[in-house]
DNA sequence: TAGAGTGTGTGAGCGCGGTCACATTCTGCA
DNA sequence: TGCAGAATGTGACCGCGCTCACACACTCTA
C-alpha cells in the first residue's frame, strides 16, 4: 500500500502541499488499473477512500428504484472524486464506472479525511469542487425540463463541448448514443434519429472519436427553442 | 447593518462559535422580511452574502433557456443558503424565491467568506451541507428517470415527506400542484389527475396544509413500478 | 480474418401525457 | 364579509417519443 509520491504531483488539489506531506500521503495510497465498464465505487460501501483519476475517464451512474440507469456526471483526468463520502461519512448513492480504460489512485479513508480537514487550502478546494458539482447537477436538471429531445440533445452536447474556435466547438471523446440517452432521459433510438438530422443539416460532424459542432450558434438556437430542428 | 447576535444562535452552523465572534458577525448582518413569491437571490448578482433562514420557507428555482421554470430545492427554517457562491465567487445560476412569508438574515459577503475559510469546524459543516446538496440533486435527477408521472409523483412525495408512524408519513406544508409539476417535469393537470386517483384509493389524505401518506408501502410500491397505479 | 460483441440505423404502431379551454373551489386580504 | 386572484378539477384532442423488432456497420481480439 504505497505509491511513488510523484504521482500525486499531477493533481491540482495537492500541488501546493509540502513534499514531506506528499510522501506521507503516498504511503496511504494505492494505484489501480481498471478496464472499461469496470465498477470502481459500487455505492453502499463501508469505507470511503478518496479517488484521483490519473488516466482515462469515469462516469457516475445511478439507478432508479425500478432499475433503469441514469448518467450523472463524468470524472476527467486530473480530477478527484468520492469526496462527498469522505466529508460526511455517508456512502455514495451512485456507482462510479470506468467509461474507458483508466488508472486510479485511492487515498485511504482516514488519511483522506485528515487531509481534507486539517488543511484550510485543501478544504477550500474541496468546497469549490463540491460547489461545481451542485452547479452542474442543477444545470443538468434544468436541461431535462426542455420540452423535446432535440433541444435536450443540443443542450447536452453543448454542456459536454469545449470551444474550438469562433462558432465551433468539439466534444471528445463522444459518448455513445446509449450513454447520451441515459443522460437526457430519452430512448437510444431517439438520440440516433436526432443525430441523423443534425448530421444531415451539417450542424454536427463526426471525425473518429470526436464530434464537431460546426454551427455553434445554430445548435444553441435549437437548444433554446428559437430554431425549429430540421425535419426529415 | 447590525442585528441582535442572539438571532445567530438559532443556527446549527454557528452554535459552537464563541460569543465574541458572534457579536462581531452580527455587526455585518442584516435582517430582512420578504413576502410570498418575493425574489431573494436573482441569480447573476455581484456580491454573494450568505443567507440564514430564520422563519418561513424558500425555494431554489431555475429557468430553462426557453423560459420555463424548474423547481430545484427547498430551504427550510434553520438552514443556510447561498454558500456555493460564497465559496467559489461565482454567481448562483438559480433564483431563490420565498415559498411563503419569510425572515432572512444576510451575512455580508466578505464576513461570510472569512467565517467559512478561517474556521475548520465551519468549513467542515459547509462541506457536509454541500455534499447533501449534491446528494439530493442526484436523487432528484434519478427520480426524473422514472417512466410515468405516477411513479414520479409518488417518489417526489416520498422525498418531501417525514415519517410519522409505521406505514405513515406526512409532508407539510404541501406544495401546490403547480410547484410539484415543476419539480417532477410534468404538466400541472397531470399532477392533479394523479392526485385524484391516489386520494380515491385512500393512499393519500389531505388535512389543511398537510398531506398524509396513509399507505406508505403502497406508495413506495407504485414509485418503484411494482404496483400499478389505480386507474379511474 | 473470421466472428462475437457493441454500436448504429430504421420502420410501424400506439398509448400517454401535453395543451387548450373552461368550470369550480379555495383562500388571503381589504 | 365579500371579493379577487389562486389553486384545483375535468374533458377532448392529437402528436410525440417509447417500444419492439429487426438489419447493418464497426472494431477488437483470438
Amino acid at each position: 500500500m504505497t505509491i511513488a509520491f510523484q504521482n500525486l504531483l499531477k493533481f491540482q488539489l495537492l500541488r501546493d502541499m509540502p513534499q514531506a506531506e506528499l510522501l506521507r500521503l503516498s504511503t496511504h495510497a494505492e494505484l489501480v488499473q481498471v478496464s472499461k465498464r469496470e465498477v470502481l465505487f459500487a455505492g453502499k460501501e463501508r469505507s470511503f477512500p478518496l479517488g484521483f483519476l490519473l488516466e482515462g475517464r469515469l462516469q457516475g451512474v445511478d439507478f432508479t428504484v425500478d432499475g433503469r440507469g441514469v448518467g450523472l456526471y463524468y470524472v476527467e483526468r486530473g480530477d478527484f472524486f468520492g469526496e462527498q463520502a469522505v466529508v460526511d461519512g455517508e456512502p455514495l448513492n451512485e456507482h462510479v464506472v470506468a467509461a474507458s480504460k483508466s488508472t486510479v489512485i485511492w487515498l485511504e479513508s482516514t488519511a483522506a479525511r485528515e487531509l481534507i480537514q486539517n488543511n484550510p487550502l485543501i478544504s477550500l478546494s474541496v468546497m469549490k469542487r463540491l460547489s461545481q458539482r451542485v452547479r452542474s447537477a442543477h444545470a443538468q436538471r434544468t436541461l431535462l425540463a426542455l420540452p423535446n429531445p432535440f433541444q435536450k440533445l443540443c443542450a447536452q452536447v453543448l454542456l459536454l463541448s469545449t470551444p474550438a474556435s469562433i462558432n465551433e466547438a468539439v466534444v471528445s471523446p463522444v459518448p455513445t448514443h446509449q450513454e447520451l440517452a441515459l443522460m437526457i432521459n430519452v430512448s437510444r433510438e431517439t438520440v440516433t434519429r436526432a443525430f441523423q438530422q443534425l448530421l444531415l443539416a451539417k450542424a454536427l460532424g463526426r471525425e473518429g472519436s470526436e464530434l464537431r459542432l460546426l454551427r455553434l450558434d445554430y445548435i444553441q438556437a435549437i437548444a433554446r427553442g428559437a430554431e425549429t430542428p430540421p425535419k426529415g
